[in-house]
DNA sequence: CGTATATTTGATATCCTTCAAGGACGGTGG
DNA sequence: CCACCGTCCTTGAAGGATATCAAATATACG
């Protein structure tokens, strides 16, 4: 499935560059202004919460390195996250539109993040179009997850939901390079789980022990894999399009022609 | 709030373009772009499923008249909605992106759409950098409401969330002109707004008694009303923010820059 | 009018939450 | 090296929220 020998792409890129490297064929001076772009890092430790819900946001984040979570907290004290940050992914791309934010988020685990100006936002939409495409094939991409949670929060059981979940996070950290065929290192408690899904941890243990015993998922160490996947797949409902990476249309005029082929 | 005086908006235009003007403001040539982009119209009668999960998307859709949903079905049976959609709001706008639909479409009352060719959108973002933001805008609101349903699901009672999403449907209408400070016309039924909200007929039917029993709100011959606004907003947890339609950032530059101002 | 569709109500079952407490595990300091 | 402590995982028991099944009533529509 993979195709990157075509682009300029080097070994050392950051996971947005091997992500959007993946989607769009990328020129060195598309590589380059993404690079540039993530100059200005910061490093946030385990914990902490550096955007707030109501809070202007001065910036678009980029994460490089770690776990992040998006989330809210209802009146009645219960949390809801609302997605995961992984590397490669943009926090607050419609820094250009909200100006306030309608979350907080908070680092998982130790992380590193690029600090993006929102005249950078705007600058790739006027200057390179096939980057701006890549961005919005991003933000799509977001919207599909959200709904597949919203069709597991609505409408499965809750062990179809954590592991619905869990088969996400696998392909999508495999997509930028943090997972193998063998797993991932789950960087969420079982508290955390339940915060994404809407369902309490004792809940979540006792679903999740049940999927282990059924052999969908493996949990050891920290790290989760699926000895049986298509067992998982099919019993978690999981199709895995709403997280696929690239358009095989060859209808695309315009913006999109430099799409990679199959 | 409304401040429409500024641009050229006649007093026939479609949704999108009241939708977009309450946005940004638009100069007559991207009001005739808009226009004319919708030519090509189809009528589709109430309950006609129109695009189905998994089959090619041709077109992107625009809802000019009538309430349209998208929605997937669970190998369960289950249905769930993923999100209505009211005239002025885009459906596939992602066309170039994924070539297959993630969902089915329906019409739940008799409609009227106009169908675009993916070669116009991407000719927006080529040709009109003031409406691509447009666009851009209202995918983020789209993922907005995602959020918020997934919250809403995830963190709030059955109550609440139908609450919650009675006065998102209220504040969206009335975003394009098709409800009043009195109320609007609720062209779902019981079981739909179950699947909405992923609740059961019964269930739905119970919590709706006991939220007009407690005035929060009031149905009258299909006519949706709050009696106490704030004490139904308060009720339901309910922010705003997630529906604005526009920014108040002074700090826009480029393509955003002219952004209307309150 | 009559039939289909939508709403309402009752009774029961299930899923999930809450509360409570015990156990495992890793890190830290003595 | 071990005792201590915090965090996470695990398990039990009970209660609450929501689903399901079934049937009666109301409403819309041809």
């Amino acid at each position: 499935m993979k195709s990157e020998s075509q682009s300029a792409i080097p070994e050392n890129a950051s996971p947005l560059v091997r992500r959007l490297g993946r989607t769009v064929l990328l020129t060195s001076e598309e590589v380059d202004y993404l690079e540039t772009m993530q100059v200005n890092q910061a490093a946030i430790s385990k914990g902490d919460e550096f955007i707030r819900d109501g809070e202007p946001l001065r910036a678009t984040f980029l994460v490089r390195r770690g776990w992040v979570i998006r989330y809210k907290i209802t009146p009645a004290g219960r949390r809801l996250i609302i997605g995961v940050s992984l590397p490669g992914d943009f926090i607050g791309l419609h820094v250009n539109f909200n100006h306030t934010s309608l979350y907080s988020v908070a680092a998982l685990t130790n992380a590193s993040l690029a600090l993006i100006e929102p005249v950078r936002v705007l600058e790739i939409h006027r200057r390179f179009p096939v980057l701006a495409s890549g961005l919005d094939w991003m933000t799509v991409r977001h919207s599909n997850i959200l709904s597949e949670h919203k069709v597991s929060l609505g409408a499965r059981t809750a062990a179809q939901r954590i592991l619905h979940f869990l088969l996400e996070l696998w392909i999508r950290l495999e997509q930028v390079g943090l997972a193998t065929a063998k797993g991932f290192e789950l960087e969420l408690t079982q508290e955390q789980i339940g915060d994404c899904m809407g369902l309490s941890t004792v809940h979540v243990n006792r679903s999740l022990s049940r999927l282990t015993k059924e052999k969908l998922v493996h949990i050891g160490k920290g790290m989760v894999s699926f000895p049986e996947t298509s067992r998982a797949i099919s019993f978690a409902d999981f199709d895995e399009r709403f997280l696929v990476e690239f358009s095989t249309d060859s209808n695309n005029g315009g913006i999109n022609q430099r799409f990679t082929k199959t």
